[in-house]
RNA sequence: GGGCCCUUAGCUCAGUGGAUAGAGCAACCGCCUUCUAAGCGGUCGGUCACAGGUUCGAAUCCUGUAGGGCCCGCCA
């Protein structure tokens, strides 16, 4: 056990202590301080108890440290302005406590007590048509939770629910039979790009032309009942756009296991059969549907969630209520994440809400949309290319490494006596040009809508991928200036300057962060743990000269520098993304 | 009409009940004969949209108002 939980503990005992046996349950108000001076942690019990017990706040504090034993952990408490309780680490301890990190291959952050299976369902593009921008955040954030849940020991199944069955199919095939049949019975006789360019036409067309629009449903109805013709065109259209988005992917540095729509297609029935069973079926203008409660559409009347068409197809709600009971009672999920973004939260809550009247979704299983906003341009409107259409993700990519690439050529013909290979040119940029794109979406909350700037992202200056990649390359910097073998290093540690006290603090506390962000699913907070870390080193090492220090001081702070990088190692890989020896 | 989200420094954003509200960018001033200056230190900058309420204590919780975004029956 840490520190602050024991903290934690002895401040609820010194509370019965002082108080009585009913305070066995009063919570200590623990925070870490917002200000050094503060010390480090403040337990702010002393102010909401006052009343109850009549006395004056800082005389409860009074009470409270007087029997209080963490002197193993924490310097003598102190009673600061109203009847704040501040606790201070003592160096003793905190130079123990790096030791320990520093002998563990995971820094001291031992795996989840409690593991449990996961599912994350997340980036799910549309079959027949281009990853795009709107698929740029939902495949980010819903790897980096899934990192971040896998390095806790959990076991996660990362689920891609790509788009591969519906109303889309059967538009896409009506059209094609009629300009271009040969895509519908051999492999790539035209490309993804065209396909994406029929897609749109056959929308088009969906929507303006009644008889185009029966054929399409009927379309769907045999790709449904399993028609040989249909299934077949269908089976080659995934096929081509399961290697488009595998080549993004494979860019991204991204883990999926595809299980689309269509796998659910069987268990579909079931979920309408049960429905019915339960009584919550009820039949309105001729569509299956559940109405929920807390949803009204324009005209004030409740609003349905369709199970059943009144064509006897199926549409997504079903979908997800079949993948919801598939995934309890067949993928023993106890907790299933799905990132998509904020404008299906209506859809989730209604969905959610359904499947729980039912009684698919036991106590013990936490099921949670994991919304996120917009990605807009600078112009604050939902991001577009020059020509107004929708920015490709491969384009979107691409620009990125490109722009970083004349940033890096003229950093390096600026710099006296520096040649670098095209090689090391090139696999700096394609890192660092992907990890900014990867790093500014991450770093923001998620919830809000978010401004996509190349400059801001690709900046050197400030919470950005190059910032922080950058504090690696020095730390890796100092090891091959003084030939120094990390791994090896033995030493009793010394924290003596002010900016060593300050990083060997920050360091301790990835292991909270990290569980936080596990809990909480907002990856922001570890983007800004890291950035401050990165902050934090820079200032260490403006102050603290490393290879140029007497010993033991030259190992202490070697120690400090290898856990300051693999800390940001660790932290950038649960982000997803990659360090750089040298940059 | 309903639901959800948002409104914090000139700009982009942190801050999910605690002390004088924080970063970064931009602007200005310093620091390279010393481990990568892609760095560091400092200055400037805010009626936390507005009004009530709860609380010892509110940017944070509740209610209302205004402005913005997204969604609202057979697309996902």
């Amino acid at each position: 056990m840490n520190a602050v939980a024991q903290l934690q503990t002895r401040l609820q005992q010194a509370l019965v202590a002082a108080f009585g046996p009913e305070f066995a349950d009063t919570d200590p108000l623990l925070a870490a301080t917002n200000n050094p001076k503060f010390g480090d942690y403040q337990a702010n019990v002393a102010m909401s108890l006052a009343k109850k017990l009549g006395k004056q706040p800082r005389q409860v504090a009074q009470e409270v440290i007087d029997r209080l034993e963490v002197a193993e952990w924490f310097e003598t408490p102190e009673i600061a302005g109203p009847g704040f309780i501040n606790l201070r680490f003592k160096t003793d301890y905190l130079q123990a406590s790096l030791q320990a990190m520093q002998a563990d291959d995971r820094l001291g952050i031992a795996p989840t007590q409690t593991p449990q299976r996961v599912i994350v369902d997340f980036s799910s593009p549309n079959i027949a048509k281009e990853m795009h921008v709107g698929h740029l955040r939902s495949t980010i954030i819903g790897d980096c939770i899934a990192r971040i849940l896998e390095f806790q020991g959990h076991d996660v199944l990362r689920l891609n629910h790509v788009g591969d069955w519906g109303t889309q199919f059967g538009m896409l095939i009506t059209y094609l039979r009629e300009v271009a049949p040969a895509a519908l019975t051999q492999a790539d006789a035209i490309d993804l790009g065209d396909l994406v360019a029929f897609y749109k036409k056959a929308k088009a067309r969906f929507d303006e032309d009644e008889a185009f629009q029966q054929a399409a449903r009927e379309e769907v109805v045999k790709l449904q009942s399993g028609a040989e013709e249909t299934l077949r065109a269908w089976k080659l259209l995934c096929d081509q756009s399961r290697r488009e988005f595998q080549v993004i992917y494979d860019l991204l540095d991204i883990q999926l296991e595809e299980r689309g729509e269509s796998f659910y297609n069987p268990y579909l029935p079931a979920v309408v059969a049960d429905l019915k069973t339960t009584g919550l079926l009820v039949e309105d203008q001729g569509a299956q549907c559940v109405f929920t409660e807390g949803f009204t559409n324009k005209e004030g009347q409740p609003l349905p969630l369709i199970i059943q068409k009144s064509d006897g197809g199926f549409n997504y709600a079903t979908t997800d209520l079949a993948a919801i009971r598939y995934r309890i009672g067949t993928d023993g999920a106890q907790r299933i994440i799905y990132v998509t973004d904020a404008g299906q939260s209506n859809h989730f809550a209604q969905v959610f809400q359904v499947a729980r009247k039912a009684g698919w979704i036991p106590e013990t299983v936490e099921v949670v949309h994991v919304p996120f906003g917009l990605v807009q341009g600078e112009d604050g409107k939902r991001l577009k290319t020059r020509s107004g259409d929708t920015v490709r993700l491969r384009d979107l990519l691409d620009e990125a490494v490109e722009r970083f690439r004349a940033n890096l050529d003229a950093k390096i013909a600026e710099e006296k006596n520096r040649e670098e290979t095209e090689e090391f040119k090139a696999q700096v940029s394609e890192i660092v040009g992907i990890s900014a794109v990867k790093y500014a979406d991450l770093s923001q909350n998620r919830t809000s809508n978010y401004i996509f700037s190349y400059d801001k992202m690709l900046a050197d200056k400030g919470n950005t991928a190059p910032y922080m990649l950058y504090a690696y390359a020095r730390v890796q910097s100092i090891s091959r200036k003084g030939d120094i073998d990390f791994s090896a290093l033995t030493a009793q540690l010394q924290l003596q300057k002010e900016s060593e006290l300050i990083l060997a603090k920050h360091l301790l506390q990835l292991e909270d962060v990290i569980a936080q962000v596990g809990e909480d699913l907002y990856p922001n907070r570890l983007c800004q743990y890291l950035f401050e870390l990165s902050q934090k080193f820079n200032t260490f090492y403006d102050a603290c000269p490393v290879l140029k220090a007497e010993e033991p001081l030259k190992t202490s702070r070697l120690v400090l520098c290898d856990l300051t990088a693999r800390s940001l190692k660790l932290g950038l890989s649960l982000l997803g993304i990659p360090v750089l020896e040298r940059m």
